[in-house]
DNA sequence: GTTGATTTGTTACAATATAACATCTCAATT
DNA sequence: AATTGAGATGTTATATTGTAACAAATCAAC
């Protein structure tokens, strides 16, 4: 039902929420670290989707449930959430999507498709070879990396009608 | 004098800045767009080192040039200057860097110093070549790419008392 | 129950970026 | 020389994104 080339074809996408939800409590639980509610709530909220969301459309839809909710509040979430490597920031968007491989670190390829929103996160080994290559190259010791490709995604390319909605 | 691997290595720097400042000009007149005084005074402040700049640093820096200067006066010379593309953002810094290759159309990789904040541009085509191939895998069409990689650069890595200061 | 570390609440503000409309400049046309 | 129109800049206001600092609450361990 879904390969490679259309991760973001119609998909049972509860399966990708109860996933994250569940690794990530486990990995919490290992840690020693607490996935509190306002933690765990975003968490649930970038993952509503496979778009990347915004810190300030967080707070928007976490207010429902946290009626205190300020942009500290979302930040701390975040920085939490990232330093566990829940998630990922989408640097060009000012904006952050769930990991979908929380159990490997892991340098990602981000697909960023302009049309349905989707973000697809790849591991991509030969691209990452090459680079590492290269840094080698040039003597490069790298601590942190952002490959961010925007464009259109196969899903879109394929119907390019109707948006893909999940 | 200087290899690739050791691009910020001590160097003629005011060649870099005539370099730019010249081809930027030859190109505007060529494609007949106006490289201004404001256009070209931003320009110029990109170029005072190979470090990333950000827009609130370049209107503090041309205030003395140009003292009605705000903050649109230089998001329009960045806008500008990177639709001609003279410059690059640097998206994970909020920041503009020059461009060292105005003669090609390209997509670029950025090694990002931490230590003496310079940023090299490489082109690394075996990087691209694999992206590409993996983005031809995915069935993604690319229009932008943002490749950047946060670390220590060769000369920092040599040198490690003194920040390179070029 | 006390303690100490972590988390959250709260206020204020900093930093980055854009919208909208008025004015200016300057060359081409009349 | 005056008119005009496009491009560039001036100007004001505001939107968006992100942090600092300190107080209060929570919670687990002792
Ligand atoms: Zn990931
Ligand atoms: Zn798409
Ligand atoms: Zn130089
Ligand atoms: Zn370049």
């Amino acid at each position: 039902m879904s390969d490679s080339t259309e991760l973001f074809a119609p998909h049972n996408h509860s399966l990708c929420i109860n996933t994250a939800l569940t690794t990530a409590s486990q990995l919490c639980a290992e840690r020693g670290v607490q996935l509190t509610a306002i933690r765990q709530q975003v968490l649930e909220l970038i993952w509503a989707d496979h778009h990347a969301v915004k810190a300030y459309d967080l707070l928007e839809r976490i207010k429902p449930l946290q009626s205190a909710a300020k942009p500290a509040t979302i930040y701390r979430a975040l920085d939490f959430l990232r330093e566990q490597g829940f998630i990922h920031r989408v640097e060009s968007l000012n904006a952050f999507v769930g990991c979908n491989d929380l159990k490997s670190a892991h340098e990602q390829l981000l697909l960023i498709c302009k049309r349905c929103e989707n973000v697809e996160e790849r591991h991509a080994d030969s691209v990452m070879q090459a680079l590492a290559q290269e840094l080698a190259l040039a003597g490069f010791t790298a601590h942190h990396q952002a490959i961010e490709i925007h464009g259109i995604c196969a899903t879109c390319t394929q119907s390019n009608n109707t948006p893909s909605l999940n």
